[in-house]
DNA sequence: GTGAAAGCGCTAACAA
DNA sequence: TTGTTAGCGCTTTCAC
């Protein structure tokens, strides 16, 4: 019934082109050394007969090893740059060879270090990089540098705007501040909440919590919520000083029992709540950490948003390995991951299969 | 930094073990004719070296085309079997050749036309197959004749106990059910609703209604909830029956503002709201049909449940494929979707890409 | 029971 | 500017 019609080959095409398979090789890839005449014939036969290239006979001949770099956060265990790190890793298990994935990291609190680790990464033969550009301005005279070279980019977390790039894997952030918001005012009033973000104390604003920030603030003023929102910030290495705030800020506000964090921190809340055995409040963050879902699998959380990090990662890897080893661009440019809604009744199935 | 130990090969594995690599294919693949000693002694050596085969070059070298028979029930345009359908195409085109792709289709509504396509399949040289086995009874039989002659079987929607199957990809139903009650009951007071199933005119019960039933009903009594539910029969291809069904119903009970359907038909209802121009209706559903996108974005649909079907269904797919390819059975036997909550503010991003 | 060798579709080095 | 050819790691046929 759908037997696939087995699809030309190379050979057909140059027969059918007049010409030897090495040309056709020239032709597909783009290399020199081949003439306007034969180049258009040869492609006007790879039009008409479909040819597609075998992506498997593809990679086991290709004696090249493409060398990719990955420019991101170095972490602690459990933070989100974490599951951007597994993304990359699973990506490694499962190309077996061609394809050699260093990861170069930088400080996420220092810009100096971030351009480090640009510059590093100059130093070597690279043919495609990964990279989370938290600072733009600096990010992007490097992306200016590969361009130049023609090393294809992708993106992940954030993008950088202006500068030429294959692909881009995020969230959708605006979208998902306004959803959490939502998600909260949606059927009833909150006359009072407090957002918790974290205190970067100085270094890189961070893009995503902005971003996410606005589209909290957006759903208000959409929906003309009246609310007052109380605003802290937290210390993400700083045990005694957030069990402090915590406790300070609520027995000040008694009655306040609805809580955001437009961050990946909201485990250091609910641990909080745990730990005082606080089952009152609402409590809503971001991401798939593995301390958030076991805040939301207690009870602590009510609602995480989160996308499948690891997986969308493994995808960007995946665009970058097409690009180089067949040519072949992502159908988007502009990948925007789903926003999943967990809460204690589906949380379980979200393990990455 | 990660480059990839270039992994031992088929002639590594000769080598080491003193025999030849046709050899060494014969106990990769538990073909006949190795003494036992040898294969003994060949896979002590590939558990040493950790040899691993290169899919690629083993899907380059191979000759023999797969046959796959995928069992569905046939469906109309936008039915919730055409992503079923579109997952078994998607897979289709990633497999460029050696596999082949048949599929049969029965009438769910039809316990002989379910048998005739078992039957039908077992007319063919089979390499594999995909079912979605809404009779039990009868699957159970047909699945039994294909355990004899070693055929690996895939579950899709449903599944059926005590027998032999490769693997089961499905959505959690029960679970399903219990998250849509938490999504209606948590932190509010539902007196009435109603819930519109589909009459399935005397024919093969709705195993996935069914459990989500169960699952919601189980959350009520779970939680000690007081809530009146009515329970009414859609009708999916009498329009107007549908319509007189709602109008008559709601005009008898104009408060009741809790709408949920455990099926995949929430737009029957979605388009009678929007035909009459009723916004103040909560209505929970379950799948990604297009016309439920599209209930849920124009907001008759408050939240929908779902799966990303059709990459599900190509994951189970490639279980197959992997399995009589590379001989690797999939990591888990039961696979469980996530229950993705969907709602007007996050539907955009689960376009799947 | 085992080995040898051709060939899958493509890449890349070398030759012309 | 173009053609030729030796592999990549595996399957399969045929020979021993």
């Amino acid at each position: 019934m759908f037997k696939q019609a087995k699809s030309a080959t190379m050979e057909d095409v140059a027969r059918l082109s007049g010409v030897s398979i090495g040309t056709i090789d020239r032709v597909l890839h783009n290399r020199k050394g081949v003439s306007k005449a034969t180049r258009s014939k040869v492609l006007s036969v790879i039009e008409k007969t479909g040819y597609k290239p075998n992506i498997n006979a593809s990679l086991l001949s290709n004696k090249k090893t493409y060398k990719l770099i990955a420019i991101i956060p170095y972490f602690q265990k459990g933070d989100y740059w974490e599951m951007i790190y597994d993304g990359i890793m699973q990506s490694n298990e499962k190309n077996k060879k061609n394809i050699e994935i260093d990861i170069i990291y930088y400080n996420q609190f220092d810009v100096d270090s971030f351009q480090k680790a640009c510059l590093h990464a100059l130093n070597f033969e690279i043919d495609g990089v990964l990279i989370a550009p938290i600072y733009k301005k600096e990010a992007s005279f490097f992306i200016k540098t590969l361009s130049e070279k023609s090393i294809p980019v992708v993106f992940v977390d954030t993008k950088v705007d202006n500068c030429e790039y294959l692909a881009y894997y995020g969230m959708p952030l605006y979208a998902s501040g306004y959803l959490a918001a939502h998600l909260f005012f949606n059927e009833k009033e909150i006359p009072e909440l407090v957002n918790f973000n974290v205190d970067r104390d100085g270094a890189a604003p961070n893009e995503s919590m902005i971003k996410r920030t606005e589209g909290f603030m957006g759903y208000i003023s959409d929906h003309n919520i009246k609310c007052k929102i109380f605003d802290y910030s937290m210390r993400p290495y700083d045990f005694m000083y957030n069990i402090h705030l915590f406790d300070s800020f609520f027995s000040e506000h008694p009655n306040i029992n609805h809580i955001i964090t437009l961050n990946s921190r909201a485990y250091i809340i609910s641990e909080w709540m745990e730990m005082r055995g606080i089952r009152d409040k609402k409590l809503l963050g971001f991401d798939m950490l593995e301390k958030n879902l076991d805040g939301l699998k207690k009870g602590f959380i009510t609602t995480l948003l989160t996308e499948r990090t690891a997986t969308h990662v493994e995808k960007s890897m995946q665009a970058l390995i097409n690009y180089l080893v067949i040519n072949q661009k992502p159908a988007y440019k502009d990948n925007m991951f789903p926003i999943d809604i967990l809460n204690k009744y589906n949380v379980e199935f979200y393990k990455e299969f």
